[in-house]
DNA sequence: TATATTGGTAAGGAACTACTTACGAGTCAA
DNA sequence: TTGACTCGTAAGTAGTTCCTTACCAATATA
């Protein structure tokens, strides 16, 4: 938890994504965990080890199982991130829409199809 | 730019975030992003290739140049996939200070330090 | 106590990533 | 036309990622 790696790179593999997914409804085993997916348990829990290294869960031994919980707290830095590039794409639609819109006034001359 | 591969792996390299950065400003040649971040330039070419795959960026050849521009509308989807989130932490927010509150209040009996 | 369950991790290997150097194509300028 | 510039890509390589199987420790159950 301490080392704190790309929260970027944790979020990269479509198998953490899903685990991430599962663990917002609850805290889960791995045992659960790794059923859900059809991914071995092993896999899951080095998985599982990632996103605890990004500081996306915490783990929560209660007697042979150990419950892992989502601590979404990181994630702030990629919706940081993101933040700076959704005016440009909200530009963007917006420009896209009203070039839609000249388009669709140019048409209205030759109504034809559909 | 038909293939379209995952945008979460396209973020994930930190070069490659900076590269996104840096269009934000400006579309710009290979040879400028490379100049900048000390990057070789076969080494940012690879990058930008990358970017055009995830739908990430598009070029526009001009001369010998070839100029980079960000198209970051395929960002949306990871934005969607953290939405899912911020509720989550928000809520986690909110506890959080809640908390703190609490220890606050309990704490203005013994005012002291600071 | 013996056995089953749960889970972490080591070891190994296939696939992938990210860089480098080398080269060739296309463009511009003298 | 010659030489410099811009760029993409091939080839090679070191490092990383992600899986597997095998094993061991800890815990629960019969």
């Amino acid at each position: 938890m301490m080392p704190e790696p790309d929260v970027f790179q944790a979020i990269a593999h479509p198998a953490r994504r899903q685990l991430l997914d599962a663990l917002r409804e609850r805290e889960q085993p791995v045992r659960e965990l790794a059923a859900r997916f059809q991914v071995s348990r092993p896999a899951t829990s080095q998985h599982l080890r990632l996103l605890l290294d990004a500081g996306l869960a915490t783990e929560r031994r209660a007697g042979r199982e150990n419950f892992y919980m989502l601590t979404p707290e990181p994630l702030v830095e990629v919706s940081e991130w993101l933040a700076f590039y959704e005016t440009f794409w909200s530009d963007r639609m917006k420009a896209l829409r009203r070039t839609l819109a000249e388009l669709e006034g140019s048409r209205s001359d030759r109504e034809s199809r559909q």
